[in-house]
Parts: C-alpha cells; structure tokens; sequence
DNA sequence: TCCGGGAAATTGGCATACCAAATACCAACA
DNA sequence: TGTTGGTATTTGGTATGCCAATTTCCCGGA
C-alpha cells in the first residue's frame, strides 16, 4: 500500500512542482479547420466590397484536404461565434456587421474596458501600471515617424488590450477580444483617422495618470468617455452599408 | 412586356396584403440537439454534485433518434459557447465555473448594465421606463407572500434584463444573457438570500428613479455599486469547489 | 495479494455515401 | 422572344462505417 501511495503521489504532481497537462493532444482538423477559417476571415477585407461573400463547404474541406465533416463542425463553432452565418442551400457567409450593431459594440466595449480600468486601479501592480505608460510611450515614439492608419490602429488596440488585462479578469479579456475582432474589421473604413490621434494619445496619458493616482472613478470615467467618444465619431462620419 | 409586369406585381407580393416570408425552413437535427442539450443543460443541477458529470455522443444521438454528425455539431457549438468542454476519450463535461469566474462574470455583468443604465437614460422612453417600475411592483407585491429563494432570484434577474433591454442595445442584451445562464445555475447556491432581497428592492427603487430623472451618472453608478455588492456578497459568502 | 502486460472493448475523429430539397439549365411551346 | 415545364445538377443535412488512440478488463506471474 505504500508503494500505490507513492505513485499516486507521483502522477497526481500535486503539491511539487511537476505539472503536466495531459499532453497537447495533437489538434484535430476540426480545430485546425477553425484555425484557418478564422485566420482567413480576419485577413479578408470584409466591408471591401458590397457583395455576400459566400464560402464553399466541399471546397473548403478540398482546400485544407479535409473531408466536410470537420469542416462543418468548425463551421458551426464560427457560427455561433457571430463570423459566419450558414443558409440553407445559400452557402455560408461572413457576417457584415450593419453600422449600428458595430456602435452597439464600441459601447459595449467601452462598459467592459471602463470597468477594467477601475478594476486595475484596485488590483494592478505599480509594476504592472509602469508598463502599460512604457507601451504607451513606444507606440507613441514610432508613430511620429509613420502615420499609417492601420499600425495606428493596430496599436490603439494593442494598448486598450494591455489595459485590459491590468484588471486581471480573463472574462473582461475574452469577451473584448470578441469585440476587437469585429472593430478590428472595419479599420480600413478610417475608423482611426489621423486627426483623432493627437487626441486618443492624450486621452491615453490621462488613464495612465488616472490609474497610477489609484482613481477609480476617474480611471473608469475616462475610459469610458475616450470610446464612446470613438463610438460617437463612427456614428457620424464614417459610412457602411 | 405588360403580363410581365402583372407577374411580377403579383408574385412580388410588394404592395397588396400578399405577405410570404420563406417559409419556416424547418429546423435542422442539429439546432434541434442544440436546444435539447442547453435545454438539457440548463435543467441539470450543474454544482449540485462536484461528480465530473460526462455525456455520451453515441447516447445522446439514441435518445434524440438521430445519428452522431448532427449532434457532434451541436456540442461544438455549445462548446464553443463556453457550456461544455469535450476532451479526448474522456467525454462531454458540463462546464463547471470556479468561484472566480463567476466573480468575473458578475463584474463584467456590473459593467455592461450599467452601461445599459447610462444609455437607457438617454434613449429610453417614458412610457418603457415606467413599465420598467410595473415590473418592479408587480414583482415586489408577488413577492412579499412567498419568499422562495428561486423566484426571487428569478424576478430578479427579470428586472435586471428588463433594464438592459431600455438600452436598446441587442448588443448589450445577448452578451448579458450569456451571463445570467451562468450566474442562474448556481442560484441554489442561495447566491440571493432573503436578507438581500430588501436591500436589492431599495436598490432597484432607486436605480428606477435615477431613470425617470434621466441622470445618467447616478443610474450607471446605482447599478455597477448594485451588482458589484453582489460580486463582494459572493465571493465572502457563497462556497463553490 | 499485488503487479504487469496484453487482449478486448470503447470512444472520438474522420471519411464517405446517400437523400431530399432547391437551384440551374434547357428545350419546347405560345 | 419570352415563358413554362420538366429534367439535370448542385448542395446541405444526415447516416454509417472505419480506424486509431485509449481505456478497461482479465489473467498469469511474482
């Protein structure tokens, strides 16, 4: 009986430091299916052109050298992620968010980052805080020299994302990485124009102020009107549909 | 050229009271599994037993008189959805939430009602938002009769949806009932107890009168300190694991 | 009594086949 | 020429079968 309680002790790695994870397990085509399809659609112009954008399942599952069935299975997971929408005898379809629905999403995002940030106040490190005002100033450093939109806004989000994750909850990182997703989509339509970003990077300084004073309400008011204001301005001037 | 035109008057059904929508479209097997199984799911004391609590494809597929493809889609949805977590040669488990993540969840759920809050002092109109305080009445006089745990936390739920929903944001409404469905499954563990029940009615009286005087800041902050007690409330007195 | 190892059964992933619905095509007729 | 009716083809949904990875079970040996 000794000897099984030293295997157990063994295996369980419980309190040592050995752990292992039941071991990576090889992904299967349906996530790699996923994968790809996912990948696909985030370098697809989305709101390039006006047309339905219909996918192919037989073709698809020729492409990746898959039969249907994983494919279908990873169809349906995007499916109910909101990316892709299967009609009957239709084809499946990325979905094109109609410029309302992307607003309802810039105001949902600024809920979740605003609470994130008075979370921070509470619960980040200096440490913690002191980076994001390091990524802040990098980003700000080469963004003198180039003023592409799309690395401005590749950057934006980079620091709304690292903001995020100061609060320390994986729910407020993964239900806004589904948001980033979508807004991400529509960069080429200016969302970010150049105009916009003397003020966004102010606006970013006044965070990291408001999170290094440990204000909460101010943290979080300021977060939150920095992207409703973004909300606002694609309200008005920019143009889907 | 004009029997063309008398067709397609007639068959285009525009102007005369001929409504035909593309009929139903009978729901597939696999949207069929899909509400069986949340259904299922939803039903299911999930933190009653801390047994793993496995499913069976091939049972599943019995029971529901259909083959496994079909359902195999089903589960990737749902999996997908956060609900269940299929590993290799282990099964379907039923997603158990730790403690903290149903913390995140109640705070990510702080964050957007109150956005819901802010917006609805805005947008909703008078006539909504006195059906809201309806509601609240029918609700309270229900409940001082009976005061079992369920139906309270039930009505409760009802009246925090009932706001979002003043938003007009669907944005807001569907990322909020993702939530509840967590939050609802561990309501036996008494997260609502009747002492709260007073303090949350005075809290909801408020929150409605911060509608009706259209203060948005007052309305965004009764509802974040509101379910935010909640989150504290849970994490020093509901024990999950 | 306990351990080890190998056979047998289970199970998940995938490929393929089939069917019915829906579309596209086409030819004949008005 | 345009419409109609019917046929061929496509396509999505589902069923089924196979295979390999595991797990389970069981029996012989220590």
């Amino acid at each position: 009986m000794s000897s099984k309680a030293v295997v157990s002790k063994r295996w369980q790695g419980g309190e040592n430091g050995l752990t292992i994870e039941r071991l990576p397990a090889k992904e299967s085509f349906k996530s790699k299916a996923y994968a790809a399809l996912k990948e696909a659609i985030t370098n697809m112009n989305i709101y390039g052109s006006s047309e339905p954008m219909l996918l192919d399942e037989r073709d698809i599952s020729e492409r990746l050298g898959a039969s249907r069935t994983p494919i279908r299975e990873a169809v349906a997971m995007l499916e109910q992620e909101g990316l892709l929408r299967a009609v009957p005898r239709r084809g499946i379809m990325v979905v094109r968010r109609s410029k309302p629905e992307i607003i309802e999403m810039i105001e949902a995002w600024a809920a979740l980052e605003s609470m994130a940030a008075r979370l921070a106040t509470q619960r980040a490190s200096d440490e913690a805080i002191a980076e994001l005002r390091s990524l802040f100033k990098e980003f700000d450093l080469s963004r003198i020299e180039r003023d592409r939109c799309d690395e401005y806004s590749t950057a934006n989000i980079a620091f709304h994302q690292a903001l995020i994750r100061l609060s320390g909850s994986s729910m407020l990182v993964a239900m806004t990485e589904n948001l980033f997703f979508h807004v991400r989509a529509i960069r080429h339509r200016t969302i970010f124009e150049m105009d916009r970003a003397q003020r966004s990077a102010a606006d970013h300084l006044e965070i990291i102020s408001a999170l290094e004073a440990r204000d909460a309400d101010r943290a979080e008011r300021l977060v939150r009107d920095h992207t409703l204001r973004l909300a606002r301005h694609v309200e008005s001037h920019v143009d889907l549909d």
